[in-house]
DNA sequence: GACCTTATGTCAAGCGCTTGACATGTCAAA
DNA sequence: TTTGACATGTCAAGCGCTTGACATAAGGTC
């Protein structure tokens, strides 16, 4: 591959000035600029960035640790993220951590020793230290740690919404199944505004928390057939996840239970298959597209050394379909 | 951040002997290696992988370029290759091109730029001559172009076994809708398999192009919708991805139709959402990860300067469900 | 004519790391 | 004592690019 040297001989100038003209700086002639631009062009020259981020001392990369890309609520947040950070002319890093402390300690090394410009966290089994001690500018995603700035939807509203949309469907017996509230994410919010809303109506939801396995789907079927089996009564019921209200709509379809006549049905995320799933899923819609940019845009002002707010709370909707 | 230099007078030694020991080469006493590591550890020191990637001419970065990471297909494929990839120390770097041929091209010179050490195409706007002149190893998802090696799933096998299924469950009016043919992808074979099965038999399939827009879900169904309002007597259907089948269940249900029993569907891929759909679809199963193995193997050597085989089309096997 | 401004370039150090070439010391065998 | 084989380090060039400091020349202004 041809340098910026082989470019500059071959224009008969020196490496200074094709520099100059690859960043506009300083002052070029037009007709020096058209000659080395020609150079460029002939010998197929693509500067090398890496050589570049050496000096600049910026990578413009970022990274982004999730659980696992597979996953459509990550898969959906990293594109737009993507789309985003690209359009700013960064590139981005993908991390499945799968949810493994030790990966994820691992990642994070790499990530300092790659000089990304910053880090996007959306997986979080560490503890707060491993996160301080990075000095790249760092978004979090659902959690609140130390003074790092975070993004989220607005959970505990998704929460009342669900509970109030249930409320006035008329249900009686209302169920809610969450992730892993010993995690200390904002998303077990979600599950706070709803119990506490129902409580205000005098109303005791079943409860089932799920184990922190995000891969293990037929984990998740066991534990909502024994939901349903040991509370029959159950006639409204909101799932802390799309995917989560996918597996129910599938084991009440194996059990013979009809959404939404016999049980409501309401999940969160508003991930693209809670539109194409049949039933289609109400939800609680998070304004993904707005989040990503979001916390791209704060990684750019962190890495200008701007300083940002820490909280970053979007809001929620509820999107009726067929499960209510 | 430290450099190899301030540790190397911290520890009394020189920029040499630290990267000697960083590197495991040459002789090092176990004294200086243990010293060394040690202020390496007080210092928090991590080499700068920009540095060293600069005089390796080694990036140990992998790019990959698909439509939209926050397709199911995709967003799988790529949690696969990552998790493998980052096994061997490659870094992936992503890149949603959209289908956008202008994006594709931006994307390709990106990579070169960053000298990434290996690129794996799985969105394929671009001509022929793009490709070529891209001096990095490439391996290609799907397309057969020039002599770049290719991994695909066996889709001419995979439509003969629709096609059979179908027949053998005694459908009498077969359609089939696939994504669109002008592109030159090898996932078309899927059509001629099926489409040759059952002339065999002396069935002619309503076949149903869908559009290059991947992201257009609403197309989707409006297409289908005509389809099975234009053939109200089709009774077996194969959808060339599992999206299409699970649009085809949705429509199906808006217009009353029952799966299976009044007509039979077939998706293609197994993403993970066929067996959570509601009915769970009948696919024809890609081998994914052993397929991202396989590109990731194919990276390497191919980075490691060995000539490697062209064609790599691995099996595919038949996944009976509940539409079926 | 002296001085300033603007235009157009060149020089060379430095970003952090690797590595071939070279020096020095130690020790056992001849 | 000499010699050779290790063992343990140091020197310095180079990877490709950026950039502050420094020429040089051409016009303008007073």
């Amino acid at each position: 591959m041809p340098t910026i040297k082989d470019v500059a001989i071959r224009a008969g100038v020196t490496v200074t000035t094709v520099s100059r003209v690859l960043n506009n700086r300083g002052y070029i002639s037009q007709s020096t600029r058209e000659k080395v631009h020609r150079v460029m062009k002939e010998m197929h020259y693509q500067p090398n960035e890496i050589a570049r981020s050496l000096t600049r001392k910026r990578s413009m990369m970022l990274g982004m640790i999730i659980p696992t890309i597979a996953h459509p609520f990550f898969g959906e947040l990293t594109n737009y993220i993507e789309n985003y950070a690209s359009s700013l002319g960064y590139k981005l890093l993908i991390c499945n951590s799968r949810m493994d402390k030790q990966k994820e300690k691992e990642y994070i090394d790499m990530l300092k020793s790659n000089r990304v410009d910053g880090v996007i966290m959306g997986s979080h089994t560490l503890d707060v230290e491993e996160y301080v001690k990075l000095k790249q500018p760092i978004v979090t995603f659902d959690r609140r740690i130390a003074d790092i700035p975070y993004v989220s939807s607005d959970n505990y509203k998704g929460g009342v919404l669900a509970a109030e949309l249930l409320l006035n469907k008329g249900c009686k017996k209302i169920a809610h199944i969450c992730g892993n509230l010993s995690l200390d994410l904002l998303g077990n919010k979600r599950s706070e505004g709803f119990i506490e809303t129902l409580r205000h109506r005098s109303m005791e939801p079943a409860v089932i928390e799920l184990g922190t396995d995000v891969f293990e789907h037929s984990d998740y079927e066991r534990v909502i057939l024994k939901l349903l089996q040991e509370h029959p009564d159950v006639d409204g019921l909101f799932a802390s996840s799309d995917i989560i209200a996918m597996n129910v709509i599938k084991v009440c379809s194996s059990l013979g239970i009809k959404i939404p006549e016999q049980l409501k049905l309401i999940g969160y995320d508003d991930i693209q298959f809670a539109a194409l799933m049949n039933p289609s899923i109400t939800t609680i819609r998070q304004p993904l597209e707005e989040m990503a940019k979001l916390a791209v845009d704060l990684i750019d002002r962190l890495a200008a050394a701007e300083t940002v707010p820490l909280e970053h709370i979007l809001p929620v909707t509820i999107v009726e379909r067929e499960t209510t």
